[in-house]
DNA sequence: CGATAAACGGACCGCGCGGTCAACTTGTAC
DNA sequence: GTACAAGTTGACCGCGCGGTCCGTTTATCG
């Protein structure tokens, strides 16, 4: 019945390096880079990519899901750590390492037009949430603050260092040591807005 | 010899008017809101939106311009304050503050196209350098932070805030509350990365 | 080998963008 | 009121984008 026979190997290779092209288009130029020029980068036509990818939209969408998953995992696998606050500050920085992109701002674009993304994406959040519970708890963390400042705040670090014109690549890690330090207990002043609804 | 005569009524009145829709359409569409779209929230066509401004960038210019103004002379007025770190935390405030904005980025992208907006930009840049001396003077700073890492923090607020979806419109304060924590003296982790290069 | 379907490639399409222009309207000065 | 320059306008242009399509190539299998 769904008798499918695998792919052709050159299907195979192909979109292997569509899909290593993208992220690296996409990484250095934004969610804005070209179609054509990421087939060129690929070495294949741009007809490729479509046969592959049916719309911008769902490559975009295979690659937010595969750095999505891997952020799921990372969190999991830290979720049982010894130390919460260490646990969370690394997942932050597994999470603004990833290839070093602008931003992860694409995420929640991404999402609003795919089922599947959207899917591993709340997946990716509860993780977060419950890292965030978990350093709280453990007096790591200001106990004003929710998972979902912690979502929206994970991509700050990456966006304000791509600002910076001869900067080393690793300056978000700087940032992200500012940022991590306003979210410890010791020292905290009370903020003047509440929360924001849960992502 | 370069007696120039007052522009018309109507002129005057159609460029207040362009530069207010531009402004509330960047805000709200970010910087690829159309020009079209501008002209017709303005009530005009579109001719003359390129009449006033020669370039979509001229206008970008204009409105940057405007607000960098405000921010350098609001800047100006906080630097002899008896409060220094409190200065400092007004100043990003007012930065933030400016008509919520999505971000501020616009503001390093237009300087590399526009000379005049490149110099005032750059006396904005050195009234942060200055507010932030003061305030690290004050011991109202940690000792180990620039201001051109102020510079590059001053928007992430706003950034962040804008990702939240039916939240406050002052989703930035708190933000603002959790960055400004980060970079007090007190309770101060060693951070991992040098400074970037001034700006 | 062929035979065949899967995969490929690039010319092509429609669209919306920033920007131009020539015909038209209007504020202003006498 | 009239003349004229300043200002306005929307049709129009070229371009690059995402996406389509069909003639061609090629991996696979008996």
């Amino acid at each position: 019945m769904t008798d499918t026979r695998p792919p052709r190997a050159d299907a195979v290779r192909n979109r292997a390096a569509l899909l290593s092209a993208a992220a690296d288009e996409f990484a250095e130029r934004g969610m804005d880079a070209s179609v054509a020029d990421i087939a060129r980068r690929a070495g294949v036509g741009k007809g490729t990519v479509f046969r592959h990818f049916p719309t911008k939209d769902d490559l975009i969408a295979a690659i937010v899901l595969d750095r999505v998953g891997e952020l799921t995992t990372a969190g999991d696998r830290l979720r049982d750590a010894a130390d919460p606050g260490g646990a969370l500050l690394e997942f932050l920085t597994i999470a603004a390492q990833q290839r070093q992109q602008r931003d992860l701002s694409f995420l929640h674009v991404a999402g609003d037009t795919n089922a599947a993304v959207a899917e591993a994406r709340d997946q990716m959040y509860r993780t977060v949430h419950d890292l965030v519970d978990r350093a709280r708890t453990h007096g790591a963390l200001r106990t004003d603050v929710t998972g979902t400042d912690v979502i929206l705040l994970m991509c700050a670090p990456n966006y304000v260092a791509s600002y910076a014109p001869g900067a080393s690549p690793d300056l978000w890690r700087r940032y992200l040591g500012i940022l991590f330090d306003g979210l410890r207990p010791q020292g905290a002043h009370p903020l003047p807005e509440p929360p924001p609804p849960a992502l």
